[in-house]
DNA sequence: TTTT
DNA sequence: TTTT
């Protein structure tokens, strides 16, 4: 019975393969980047494409699923709630602040074929992407602000 | 015909009155925050509110209405997309990064005396304007086709 | 890891107090209706308001808060599903339809006194539990990216 | 400055390759069907699938997309509104329901050679489908109820 | 970094 | 009537 919403819908294309990792606690966690674009106008009238790129968490089942079954290339339908989080920057001492969408419920758009790499959604196929390197702005939230099972939102 | 979505639905709480601006080329800007309140378990297992703030961004039409109608404590629903600027931070040469959601439509929730302030936006009370008529006719549905176990959908 | 979705949101006034049964495998079920009003331009092309009504479901635990805190007038935010069931008529022997909304979740939106009937959901205002406190730190933001003719999205 | 929200989201798959027709006032019309599928547990505890159908409704410059793009077996996401249209019953002089999904935006998710049928979307493509039948219940409100000028919502 |  |  709550009294708010937070709700989030995109349908997009995952920009590389998951994350995958696993809190302390034990809990399996899956970070993504998914695009989406936009046409919009231009300052001279021209009609231009804008990707926006948006940072997705999944947790527990949807993050087997993710490791399952999503990687770079494939188009995902994603029902979410925004969170940011903040930290303090360990140069300027400054607050900083991420925002990521927590993922509730997925649904694979994607054919068979249709998503970049090699073979199917074999279980392990992103074990090679465990190395695979944040956007260089986010090392700084990478150092400080790890996930941890306090972030874990349930 | 877009192929992809980007869109946010929010229902909460105006956190101060909207900052209004006009960009140099006479487009009228709102900006403000949106509380939403999330219950979930800590790590203690007990229930806990947890308050996101989201920073959203109105133009033109939108950001009229804004002015005129909403303000520090406004109940409000709203739809819109996501949207992540970046600048160079000055101290630290660092990509900085903020999350906007920019506002497409917008609903008042609260009723004349909710929000905060004093003033405010007149445009009637919704008393007499609902209408109470109920279609008529659900007799033969309900003689026919009432409720059984196999209609529940789980 | 549904490969379709159907789902439905809703915010209007419920049309009279919901009637509340139970199968008789003993699972609680609530029906209602709630009015949604458009604004639409008529054949003559002037304004009016066009009021929709639906015809709302809601099973177990949901069914308890709808018969506890939902009456009549009642102003709510409702998130579900589009289900049509059909049946034979008993007369003509035509096939019928009723198309419901299966609510998954509920917010409401009235405050203590909106609603029209008697008593109420008692469960304490909001009053005093709208956290007001702000994020600080968007000052670096301020001065470093201004908003801009550049960042009008459209 | 809506008061009220009513929104529909869709993922699916379309049935048979939609009807366009034009009223007389000449607004493009297009009518097709989608299915989305849920997973659900029956009464013996077994998962089971079950599909629901939706009526959709395009208009002018949508319906010319649906025209274009969609044919049977298109996947599609779909956002619109729901309205139930009501008449009465010639035999029975009982009042009748057919509820609707208007779409106001579409997203083809169909890879070129993914939906069902030959070349690609070749403006016309859809010529030979204006015969097609609508399941037998709906005659009798293709009868009555033909779409008119003055059902357009807008 | 995705996709069309 | 779709799709996996």
């Amino acid at each position: 019975m709550a009294k708010s919403v937070n709700k989030v819908i995109l349908l997009g294309n995952v920009g590389k393969d998951p994350e995958i990792r696993s809190t302390g606690g034990g809990t399996m966690v899956a970070n993504f980047t998914l695009a989406t674009t936009d046409r919009a106008k231009d300052q001279q009238g021209n009609w231009q494409d804008k990707t926006e790129w948006h940072n997705l968490v999944a947790f527990q089942r949807t993050a087997e699923i993710v490791r399952d079954y999503v990687k770079k290339g494939t188009k995902l339908y994603v029902e979410g709630k925004i969170q940011t989080r903040s930290w303090d920057d360990k140069e300027s001492g400054q607050k900083r602040y991420r925002t990521e969408i927590i993922v509730n419920d997925i649904s694979l758009l994607s054919g068979r074929d249709d998503a970049g790499g090699g073979g199917g959604y074999s279980r392990g196929s992103n074990a090679g992407s465990f190395d695979q390197r944040q956007p260089a702005a986010q090392e700084d939230f990478a150092q400080s602000a790890e996930i941890s099972d306090d972030d874990i939102p349930f």
